[in-house]
DNA sequence: CTCTTATTGAGAATGAATCTCATTTAACAG
DNA sequence: CTGTTAAATGAGATTCATTCTCAATAAGAG
């Protein structure tokens, strides 16, 4: 069993719920994942292997492995909410270009320091950090600057 | 003229489009505003200043403020976008309080150094930053202690 | 004024996310 | 096993923020 099944199950035990075939599946689907993925996608991905499983019952599921610390909310994009995982994966910033939509990542260690400094001073929980810069990466500003 | 009329008119100008009747009126509530707000509550404001801007004109004329760098979208909540100033304002980041739905704001003079240095190495051109904390703040932490 | 093009209001359409409810399943005690 | 109870599920309806359509109107240049 994996790392993350336990968690999962674990999870679930402490809140009463239980650990069924559906939530397996869905679990395994989305560790099979690395990349960022909305509901339908991942919807798409689990009716190839069965059709027994709703989409009613994904959506219900990923806010319980939200829950477990297993995955996050990530950048929304084309109006959907997209998720990614982060038990396993480094915090990361997203880097999204308004012109081509490629979204860059990248590590996030100095400014933890300075949110977790804030946070003490606050006396805040931090349960989830987000930092997102929008804007136009390299390649769309040198397409910019040829066509001209 | 206030700064922001006059940036906006330019913007206008700039792409062809007109400084019109509906738009003046929009932009004037919107700046006297000081809070996050969403369509809705702008759109309930208008209205009763003037039935004749309609709810598809509130939501035509906000893309157009941001794309002039008069408002940006703010944090997500209760399913609809926020919006708020940056024309004026200095950046900031949210603190969500996951419990009681309080939103802190803080400076992040600081964290701006550390983006655009990492906007240099990767000659990405920044149009906006979100920093965006959630979790639980100190009010409703000692609530939570207390009750135990 | 006249022409051209942008803008507008009203309401229809879209679509992601949530909800309803009848049926099924998991878990567990006997 | 069997019966009991509460949680879970699928299918499809519903919600509701946002976008779109289109005929009518307004702005602005000349
Ligand atoms: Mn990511
Ligand atoms: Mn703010
Ligand atoms: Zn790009
Ligand atoms: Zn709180």
């Amino acid at each position: 069993m994996q790392e993350h099944e336990i968690i999962f199950e674990a999870f679930l035990e402490k809140q009463g719920l239980k650990y069924t075939k559906a939530r397996k599946l869905i679990l395994e689907i989305v560790f099979k994942l690395h990349e960022h993925f909305d509901v339908e996608y991942l919807y798409d991905l689990i009716h190839q292997v069965s059709k027994d499983v709703s989409r009613a019952t994904v959506y219900r599921t990923i806010p319980l492995m939200v829950e477990a610390g297993l995955i996050q909310r990530s950048v929304r994009s084309e109006s959907r909410d997209k998720y990614e995982h982060i038990y396993g994966h480094p915090r990361h910033s997203h880097w999204v270009c308004k012109n081509c939509g490629l979204v860059i990542e990248t590590d996030i260690q100095d400014l933890m320091k300075l949110v977790q400094s804030e946070a003490k001073t606050q006396n805040f929980q931090i349960d989830e950090v987000n930092l997102t810069v929008r804007g136009i990466c390299w390649k769309c500003r040198n397409n910019a600057n040829e066509s001209q």
